[in-house]
DNA sequence: TTATAGGATGGTAGCGATACCAAGAGAACG
DNA sequence: CGTTCTCTTGGTATCGCTACCATCCTATAA
């Protein structure tokens, strides 16, 4: 058989066929096939054969239509290439993938409108769940997720008033217990370098939560002590020589985003500067990378996978049946002091 | 409205309800929003008018069930958690969504029977195109390919007999001449560090490259010089140490797979040992971490990029009409010498 | 003016499954 | 032995959209 025609379709079995030859209705082999229980050992055994001798995949697009349910969870981050998001993922789509469930990935880079075009393609496509690594969200999404009522899982912060559920840590006590940290190791001058902090309430939280500590800690808040990187590791050592160019005293550097701890301890290798003995350095995320750094390097430790894992069993068992509820959960997050600071 | 109401979907606006409130036929509704140039000025007015107040989101499972085209191409990655995979599925992900297409990912787990389940899976959903970055499969998943017909495109390795297109680079070439690089700059004792090999044709073909490579230098394969572990810094560390320890005269260091060659290069630094002074480090895949370490490493670039966008593209061209060939691209590589040979 | 082409619209019949209800077959009971 | 109940099985009507063909209308040619 020619590639073209097999490509046109032509042989498509469908579940009628497979009734035909086994001598049973099509509901028997749907039954069959779904609930296998509900179906005599006889009939089960014909709808198996014939399937297997056909080689029958069920439609599940006719499936889903027909049953007004899906088995797709829609999942949006604000970028793929990116271990923290890969981490959750892989925990997602494990849940998923256990109980029948499929996920289609999309990527955001971080634009608002852009999410908001992708929930509305997702909804398209009838998800049956939505998982947004985001918790600012355009009046068109909040719209979209009311009106349809797919259950929704926001993560990568708490939000206040969450859309439906929300299963995070807190970016601003993240970022405050950090910078507090530093000061009970008796650092004095704490530069802080943050991601972008346009259309991003993570970055912002975690600016808010360094500025809180230092005001606990009876430091004194200098807007020139943070500076906005794009995350990469250039970035990192660029914002700490600069730092250490306008504030000669500075002690300790907290890093709040992607590797840029890592590019500027690479950075201070280059120039010799001792870590912690010139500048102590702290991250944000627990990379694999920072345990294994020369120094080890201190930071926080999210539990990503787990973000993923309960967000994904949420769905799963709202999906299932379970009651819905307007859960928030915090799944905290840890400091892991090391060598750098 | 309560959650539940919404849940229950009891608001469900279809393409009639739009039909009737915009005064035209259905026909005239769908062809207006799929092909609006075929449609008159004002019934796309009147259409629009009515999508936009009622907020209708056409439902996409019906149409492709109806049309019996999908929008959805399925991607099957050893695992989500790894960089190396996260630029192609970036790449495919971008080129899909400018054309209206989405992506189903799944992760095999580097399982061959697991890779069969899935690619049943996303072809039960009707899938409209598959990638796998995988080259050795069972035959569950030939037949389940060549019984559909469903476009596949196969990366990771340049398959000898695709299953149908191939986008990818040669592990064999690639670790031949990064071997035939380490020679050339006039190291003589070569240790190999390798992924796991079993059902790996990726790692297994580097292997071979190297004891190629290795002949053509007319050095002696000694295989004692090859060393299996399984990625992650740690395990680099351990295999270096290992190999040194075996063979004292070790003056260099191929690391075939993931951050190996990072960690070895972290236990250099912990131990003191010069490189490439002492022993040289040459790695696989060019990690941006790699040309921000201190000394950076000298890799090969594999263009990840490049084989998702290609790979996208030619899915995209044929499912939009362009006439199917069996393609086999060879995207190649490039050696990147850096500091660390 | 009539014939004819061509573009815009609508009606109808599926796409391939499942929901829902009806019917038949045994089992258990009085 | 008839009745009721439960367990299986089958028939029918969708699910929401698109393909395909028929129809209609306007524009141009003859």
């Amino acid at each position: 058989m020619s590639r073209k025609a097999k490509r046109n379709g032509g042989d498509d079995i469908k579940m009628s066929d497979i009734a035909r030859h086994a001598g049973v209705s099509p509901m028997t082999v749907s039954r069959a096939l779904r609930a296998p229980s509900t179906v005599s050992e006889k009939m089960r055994r014909k709808v198996d054969a014939a399937v297997r001798e056909f080689g029958y995949l069920p439609n599940r697009i006719a499936g889903s239509l027909s049953s007004k349910r899906s088995n797709v969870v829609g999942l949006i981050v604000p970028s793929i290439q990116n271990s923290l998001y890969a981490n959750m993922i892989q925990a997602i789509s494990d849940v998923l993938r256990g109980n029948g469930f499929h996920l289609m990935i999309a990527n955001s880079g971080h634009r608002l409108d852009d999410e908001e075009a992708l929930v509305s393609a997702l909804l398209a496509q009838r998800v049956c769940g939505l998982v947004l690594h985001n918790t600012m969200h355009t009046k068109g999404v909040r719209d979209l997720v009311a009106k349809t009522g797919v259950p929704v899982i926001e993560t990568g912060n708490l939000p206040v008033e969450p859309l439906d559920m929300a299963v995070s840590y807190s970016n601003f006590e993240a970022a405050r217990a950090m910078t507090a940290h530093l000061g009970r190791l008796g650092y004095r001058k704490i530069g802080f370098v943050t991601l972008p902090l346009r259309d991003n309430d993570r970055s912002e939280e975690r600016r808010s939560g360094y500025f809180a500590a230092l005001k606990e800690l009876g430091l004194p808040a200098d807007p020139s002590l943070v500076l906005e990187a794009p995350g990469g590791f250039s970035e990192g050592g660029d914002a700490l020589v600069r730092l250490i160019q306008t504030h000669p005293g500075l002690d300790a550097g907290f890093f709040a985003g992607d590797v840029l701890a890592v590019g500027a301890l690479f950075e201070c290798q280059r120039r010799g500067w001792a870590v912690p003995g010139r500048v102590a350095i702290a991250s944000f995320d627990d990379l694999d990378l920072l345990r294994h750094a020369v120094p080890t390097v201190t930071t926080l430790r999210i539990p990503r996978h787990e973000i993923g894992r309960r967000s994904a069993e949420l769905l799963v068992n709202l999906l299932l049946g379970a009651s819905p509820e307007r859960i928030r959960i915090d799944v905290g997050f840890e400091i892991v002091q090391r060598e750098s600071t």
